[in-house]
DNA sequence: ACTAGTACAGACCAACTGGTTTGTCTATAC
DNA sequence: GTATAGACAAACCAGTTGGTCTGTACTAGT
């Protein structure tokens, strides 16, 4: 094992740096220099394998975030026969899986859609893409529990996942807002009670 | 009239400007050049007037944005006997009010909260309370609506306000991040079928 | 009319930004 | 063993940033 050259691991460990600086400042708020402090690198590794600091960010979400939310959403509820009990461990996780000590920074897909969706179209393109993927593993999952009988058949599965996705980062980001877990834990409450409107 | 001086115009042209930058840029991305610019003043004019970038954004919060929300909010809806309606008239109206032929940017106090909360405790208090102003304005209309019989007894009308609140924020989010007023439509129908689920 | 204090312009600065350049070291091909 | 290509370091650059400073013109109080 070398350790002295390794060209994949330093682009992976410079892309781990830039979604943490990222998802702690922002697109606009992290800095290259941060980034490279935080991997132990220099200038050069950093433009030896990333065009800018633009691609570094598309790099992020295509390679971390996408990943990220691709494992998270889809192993969870891809096989699953009521959507409901799936998606509410899913939710919780969000929340639970951040670390406790820092300020809490909410869901880094929609951070990144909030800020620079207006601002770049090549961030746009892939946050589309990424919240349509996403969309459509709940969609699939709500159609799958009106096969099972677990959901009710008159709703419009797609329609419904867009909308708890939406209520979802809603959630989650008016609990980044207050950062009060008590505020996640009544916003999750009337979630599961909406969620059981969708019963049969 | 004089135009030559006139330091609370100059100050409300500031404060103006600034709204703009910001809700196009966010905090971080806003140049306090790119203010002045738009607001045809100068450095000397900027730091006689604020402190700092910092208190700048302060008090476009307080006095723009807090303001913003109370009047569109508090009207319509403070003295409504059904808050169904008044609700969907003033979600309505944070898509339609934005200008058509630039890049949808959503919600300025939720770009803000989604920003800038974790990152900044002045901001994030400040951010707080306008959301519990906004919280509380829409659960006093729920329990009215309680009284009057527009709304089913049943509900916790401070815990329904927090997630319509976080609903509406998701579903204007999920339209900013896919730019696409179809999106919005979608989410929206959801939400009335979600709010028909409060009625006796 | 005089004066004192305010409102603002505009030049200026130090720190920092993303990005470039140059050069060195290492692993591999020959 | 030597040549070569790629990985990375380090110094560097030009442009931008938020912020300061000094000067001046306006206005209000007398």
């Amino acid at each position: 094992m070398t350790t002295t050259r390794n060209p994949d691991q330093t682009r992976a460990t410079l892309l781990d740096a830039a979604f943490e600086e990222l998802y702690e400042h922002g697109f606009q708020g992290m800095r290259v220099d941060e980034v490279l402090e935080r991997a132990g690198l220099k200038k050069g590794a950093f433009y030896h394998h990333f065009e800018s600091k633009q691609e570094l960010g598309y790099a992020v979400l295509d390679e971390v975030i996408q990943r990220f939310m691709g494992a998270r959403w889809v192993e969870s509820m891809a096989n699953a026969e009521d959507p409901i009990p799936a998606l509410e461990e899913v939710i919780d996780n969000m929340v639970a899986s951040a670390p406790p000590d820092k300020p809490f920074c909410g869901c880094p897909l929609n951070n990144l859609a909030q800020e620079m969706a207006p601002l770049d179209e090549g961030f746009q393109a892939r946050i589309a893409q990424a919240f349509e993927g996403w969309i459509g593993v709940v969609a699939e999952a709500f159609a799958r529990g009106q096969d099972h009988g677990t959901i009710r058949k008159g709703i419009d599965p797609h329609g419904v996942a867009m909308f708890v996705v939406a209520a979802v980062e809603g959630c989650v980001g008016l609990t980044k807002a207050s950062q009060d877990p008590e505020t996640f834990a009544r916003c999750r409450e009337q979630l599961s009670g909406y969620l059981g409107t969708l019963r049969p």
